[in-house]
RNA sequence: GCGGGUGUAGCUCAAUGGUAGAGCGGCGGCUUCCCAAGCCGCUGACGUGGGUUCGAUUCCCAUCACCCGCUCCA
């Protein structure tokens, strides 16, 4: 399948349109229309009714080490500025970089340093990757090289000063970048702002400085402590979480996957640090198998551990949910979903301050004068058990899954070409979204055969007696094969069709999306059959 | 961020230094008893901003967006 005509189908049939396209688009952003605000909201609300409400926390489900409960939250985008310098964000998110044009290579500003050098009455600043005694030599022999020197002629090169900053140069068009051989290929540093910055207040300077979420999880932990005391919720539990988070990517790209505001799904699942291994298998196995139950297909779902080089520092194991979308090479796989083992760094963090790893060990990074660099919140979030009295900073596996990447994904799925008879017999080219019915943003068409003889009178009836239960369509323009093809391309299950033996005998036809097939049930019991054949 | 490509109607594609044409779609009508049929009519576009020119959709520059590759990626 070509993405190109996914996307296409996206826009002609009212899926996904581009940001702001009237004024030309905005990068990174994406508008969903009637039927994509339908397909994202079924697969919001089938994971909020999977994960959330039809949990039943008596039972204990396949493969879990016990029961346990689920609740939900709904947090602010905005949040102290202080949670996203205790979580890392703040530190993790915030360089000045600057680029080189020759090698194409990106660097911190923070971290470039070099040397003035004069030679042949011309004076340049050589940069370096590397600070100390390495920098000393690189340099040497990198201004040797620009000047065109040989060994013996070192002494023609006049040092100005010790090793400094990239910072302290003014003026980029002396400076020789660190792996350059022409003067004047550094950009000017710019400053990489992956968090939405905005002013709260509306006198708001500087110091009102807020953040856009880039997560959804920091709110969760911040809010484990109210959760706990208001909700007699006891370990093991999880809450749940659906909302907009807000990433400035480097690179948006392959239409809504890497979206600089995008949608999340996350779960923080709070439990005993020692059952944690078990928690996070069952997670790895519930998440994987969610995708499946929706219709992707095993081929192209795969679920992989990270390796241990990949871990960031405070995870203890990563898996990730990934998908062969049709945009990557084919053998590549982009990720739908995390599903991390976090220990308790979440909420040490935010009762300590920003946690770094230390000969193995989390300790809260100090600044120049051994205090903590960003201070934690001072609260207790550690968790008594009243009934054996200890008391534990729970362990937390996160799965978080991407709602427009499971949205796309989904589309990716269903999207099928495939060959319908015409009228005459002759197979024709024919384009159909093959979805889950749950996910489906139409679950029925009601259609007339022909407008006329009563015909749309019934239907209509028909139409009305299943609106409230079901989202449906009702269409009587032009040819029934018109209106059958139509629904396919938006992915309607089932079509249900009124005719001329509708008026003798009460009985209407129903038509198969994926097999044509057609079928007569009593007019009075299309809800019921739509029910059953949709499973809902 | 870099390099290459693209940008004309909702979609697919034409033509042109003198203000754009088709097919499909959409809408209305006629016809039509099961898979994009037929007939009639209607609808509708040069991404944006500059420049050159008497005149620019066409040439030039910039910009925005998309695609491909590289880079980056919590």
């Amino acid at each position: 399948m070509e993405m190109e005509q996914l996307v296409a189908l996206c826009k002609r049939r009212g899926f996904l349109f581009q940001s702001s396209e009237v004024y030309g688009g905005l990068q990174g952003f994406w508008d969903y229309g009637p039927m994509g605000v339908e397909l994202k909201r079924n697969v919001r609300e089938a994971w909020w009714r999977d994960m959330v409400t039809s949990h039943n926390e008596l039972d204990v489900p396949p493969g879990a080490p016990s029961a346990f409960e689920m609740t939900g939250l709904d947090c602010a985008i905005i949040m102290h500025p202080q949670v996203w310098k205790c979580s890392g964000h703040y530190d993790l998110f915030h360089d000045y970089m600057v680029d080189c044009r020759e090698s194409k290579r990106r660097y911190r500003y923070d971290q470039v340093c070099g040397r003035w050098v004069t030679c042949k009455s011309h004076r340049i600043f050589v940069a370096s990757e590397v600070g100390g005694k390495e920098a000393e030599e690189l340099t040497q022999h990198k201004a040797m090289k620009f000047f065109d020197l040989r060994a013996k002629d070192a002494a023609a090169l006049d040092w100005d000063g010790p090793l400094v900053s990239l910072s302290t140069v003014r003026d980029f068009s002396q400076t020789l970048g660190p792996d350059a051989k022409t003067l004047g290929t550094l950009t000017e540093p710019r400053e990489f702002n992956l968090m939405f910055k905005t002013i709260a207040g509306a006198l708001g300077g500087e110091e009102d400085t807020v953040f856009l979420r880039p997560e959804t999880a920091q709110g969760i932990f911040v809010n484990f402590k109210n959760v706990c005391d208001s909700t007699r919720v006891k370990i093991p539990f999880g809450i749940a979480q659906i909302g907009k988070s807000f990433r400035n990517e480097i690179t948006p790209r392959n239409f809504t996957f890497r979206s600089r505001e995008f949608e999340q799904m996350e779960i923080e699942f709070f439990c005993r640090p020692e059952t944690s291994p078990q928690w996070y298998q069952y997670w790895r196995g519930r998440r994987y198998q969610w995708y499946l139950d929706l219709g992707l297909s095993r081929e192209r779902l795969r679920l992989r551990d990270h390796e241990k080089e990949e871990l960031s520092h405070y995870s203890c194991g990563t898996a990730d949910i990934e998908y062969a979308f049709p945009f990557l090479a084919s053998g590549e796989f982009g990720e739908l979903e995390g599903v991390a083992h976090r220990g308790d760094f979440d909420l040490r963090s935010h009762m300590e301050g920003k946690l770094v790893r230390q000969d193995g060990q989390l300790v809260v990074e100090l600044d120049g004068e051994g205090k903590p660099r960003y201070r934690g919140s001072g609260k207790d979030l550690s968790y008594l058990d009243e009934v054996t009295k200890e008391r534990f900073i729970p362990h937390v596996i996160e799965p978080s899954a991407g709602a427009d990447r499971a949205t796309l994904a989904f589309l990716c799925e269903a999207y099928c070409e495939d060959e319908a008879p015409d009228e005459h017999g002759k197979p024709t080219r024919r384009v159909v979204l093959k979805f889950h019915p749950r996910l489906a943003p139409i679950k029925a068409a009601v259609f007339p055969l022909v407008k006329k003889d009563g015909m749309p009178e019934v239907a209509r009836e028909i139409y009305a007696a299943l609106k409230p239960h079901l989202t449906v369509f009702y269409d009587e323009k032009s040819a029934v094969g018109r209106r059958y093809r139509r629904q396919d391309e938006i992915g309607t299950p089932f079509c249900i069709t009124v005719d001329g033996q509708t008026l003798q005998d009460g009985t209407v036809t129903v038509r198969d999306r994926d097999t044509l097939r057609q079928w007569r049930i009593p007019k009075g019991e299309c809800l019921a059959e739509l029910r059953s054949r949709l499973a809902m």
